[in-house]
DNA sequence: TATTGTTATACTCTATAACTATA
DNA sequence: TATAGTTATAGAGTATAACAATA
């Protein structure tokens, strides 16, 4: 188990690592935004899937991923197949367009991660991304209960500042 | 320098990695969302600056930073002072009241690593935030260039599907 | 003219709740 | 009644651009 000093050192680099994930989407293609990405990558990854599994898989909320799911397939990324089993369902798909796509996500952030860690190691790499998915499971599918303490609302004062000086 | 599948997986991990942050977030006092626990945490860290310096710290736009420090301001957690040396600049403060909820914050973030991380050992949780730390270096400032490829947008069909069947 | 901050606007991601269709 | 998925709505984070004040 291991002390504060460091699990507050751990939040704020964990906060701090938003800065490379908003680098990473900049270079997406205009019209596949992060969520979109998300998708396709998942279904690349594990292959056809339901819905329900898929905000699983991106840990998420079902509205969420409906909304995502829907932009891919507006662009005809991938289809929604009726499941035979359960009439509630739908499969999901990549299309060839979406194995494209896919490729070009691939292509752009390889592309991307081997310019800024060019002076990384193999084994360097290999052990971040062992530990943040170590991380992802302790955390598992945890939506941390509400938990929420006796909170302090301080009062608001909205200060309505305009440019520098005053307060 | 590592292989292409290394960085896919990479950039798979830095994707999942939301989830954790979100599941911190949840945890945090209503009125103080991520983007003012972040200010309120660099502040305590590195004491009184610029809002230039901060914007540089969260490495997000200065719009941005405007808002959650105009955010924090309203609270009583910080204070704006006008900067003798440039009357355009503002020196920002944690007031004692910040101070206090920058404790509260730690508390709860503390709390819910120690909770989630209990089997992980002093040397593990250290690794873990050494890699980010480099990874966050490695991508400096670097707000990436446009870099963007020649976009291949595809046609969008806005297919408006009600409930499951269909395709 | 260049820089520091603020504000308006717009876009993405997310969650909650209400709703439809099916189990 | 319970579950799978969709949609409406709202809140938070971010970026761009226009703007004010100062350098």
């Amino acid at each position: 188990m291991a002390e504060q000093a460091q699990f507050e050192e751990l939040a704020r680099q964990l906060s701090a690592v938003g800065a490379v994930k908003r680098d990473m989407g900049r270079i997406l293609p205009p019209d596949c935004p992060t969520g979109s990405a998300a998708v396709l990558t998942l279904l690349g990854r594990h292959g056809d899937m339901r819905m329900s599994k898929l905000a699983e898989l991106l840990a998420v909320d079902m509205s969420v991923t409906s909304r995502h799911v829907a932009h891919v397939a507006a662009r005809g990324w991938i289809e929604r197949h009726p499941d035979p089993a359960d009439k509630r369902s739908r499969i999901l798909r990549l299309t060839p367009a979406g194995l494209e796509q896919l490729d070009e996500l691939s292509r752009r952030t390889t592309h991307l991660l081997a310019e800024r860690l060019a002076d990384w190691t193999d084994d360097e790499v290999n052990q971040l991304i062992r530990l943040m998915t170590r991380l992802r499971d302790s955390f598992g599918d945890c939506r941390s209960a509400p938990l929420r303490h006796a909170s302090v609302a301080a009062p608001v004062l909205e200060e309505t500042t305009r440019t520098p000086a005053s307060t």
